[in-house]
DNA sequence: CGATCAATTGACTTAGCTCAAAGCATGTGG
DNA sequence: CCACATGCTTTGAGCTAAGTCAATTGATCG
């Protein structure tokens, strides 16, 4: 089984600001063996970016999330609100045709019902995450953000906790639906607050991730 | 094979305000079949809402959504983050456990395969939606509404259209992360602009659905 | 025809955005 | 190995959209 859906998958490195192939306008599910992606929505259709020199700037950004080895990500190109992935450092992934991969995975009902129950799963989370961001803080998502990348990154939900992150503030403010400014300011008070402390840009510390889950809390 | 569904499917009526009642902590999935119902997430768990006046009041109400006949639910009952279902108006429910509804479905991977998709296609809306909840102003989030409900409700998309929304302003402004007072006054402004009529508390009128659209888009 | 609850309107406050100017990292060339 | 340049991050000042509190109007039901 294994074996017939390696056959399918592409594996593809993806440097740092390079964004998946979009290949065909095909539905692709990409399986992340290493590395780290941010997800994007294509806002505006007529954005060329034929040049190499995509500093991921643009009139609107809007990244929809992060993802990390192991994670399964549904790409979607329809039209307007396709999606992208595009690599924050050395990435490795593995692509299928959504189509191909369902074909092999038929003849294991076991194998499509654990991608339908991953894929439920996925939702209720989206769903979850989606409410918040209706109804938080920016210093209740700064946090929230903290305590998930420590959970995902390196697998801390308690006590103490060190890691890179590998985007930048802006890609942060954009998937909670804050500015750079605004993100950046967060991170001083809990700086300033003890809960937070950072060596250079992408280094942080969290000396007490349960003291930051009760400001994530509602 | 929809015969087999139907057997394990468990019709339920729910009158306005009333909530599935939540059988065991189970994954279920639940068929709209008429009506409309709006989809929360429990925040607080010590929430008992003993007394049968659940008059949807409480702390912390959070609407995910609305859903219409046609729609299936996934429902997870997970501690935290589950989600719950309470009807708006008088709605008729078929509702399956997930395990039972993916053992019938299983012999027939083409049933299995369709819902796969299904829930792919509404992780990318829900998706879409999330990111726009983090982007977008009052007034093009209730335009947005509108625009959905229209489309949902009577199948408008161009030209006028008049409809009845089951959901009060409450409901609405939770959904898109607003107060019930934004929602009105975004109510107020396209009345004044012409871009919408109302008579008594939930008949809508929207003489003019593309001009709404400029209003809606980024 | 009132009672009750939802919707509207108003006045005020504030969280977060915008615009603008420094301060630092990181990487490159001498 | 150090100086410089670029771009990311931080900080500041002012503004605005939306939230809060409070009162009024309007709708719906008994």
């Amino acid at each position: 089984m294994a074996d017939k859906l390696c056959a399918i998958g592409q594996a593809i490195t993806l440097s740092p600001g390079v964004e998946l192939p979009s290949g065909e306008n095909e539905h692709r599910l990409v399986y992340i063996a290493s590395g780290a992606a941010k997800l994007l929505v294509q806002e505006s259709p007529g954005t060329p970016r034929a040049g190499p020199a995509a500093t991921s700037s643009g009139p609107a950004r809007h990244v929809m999330g992060f993802h990390f080895p192991g994670d399964i990500v549904s790409l979607q190109r329809r039209g307007e609100g396709g999606s992208s992935l595009v690599a924050l450092s050395e990435t490795d992934l593995l692509v299928f045709s959504a189509d191909e991969f369902l074909d092999v995975a038929q003849d294991d009902p076991a194998v499509l019902r654990s991608v339908l129950i991953k894929s439920l799963e996925s939702l209720q989370r989206t769903r979850t995450r989606m409410m918040r961001l209706g109804h938080q803080t920016a210093r209740q998502r700064v946090a929230g953000f903290l305590i998930s990348m420590a959970k995902r990154l390196c697998g801390c939900t308690h006590g103490e906790c060190e890691f890179v992150l590998p985007m930048g503030r802006g890609d942060i403010g954009d998937s909670l639906g804050l500015t750079i400014e605004t993100v950046s300011r967060q991170f001083t008070d809990l700086r300033e607050e003890g809960l937070l402390s950072t060596s250079g840009r992408s280094l942080v510390a969290l000396p007490d991730i349960d003291a930051l889950k009760n400001e994530a809390g509602a």
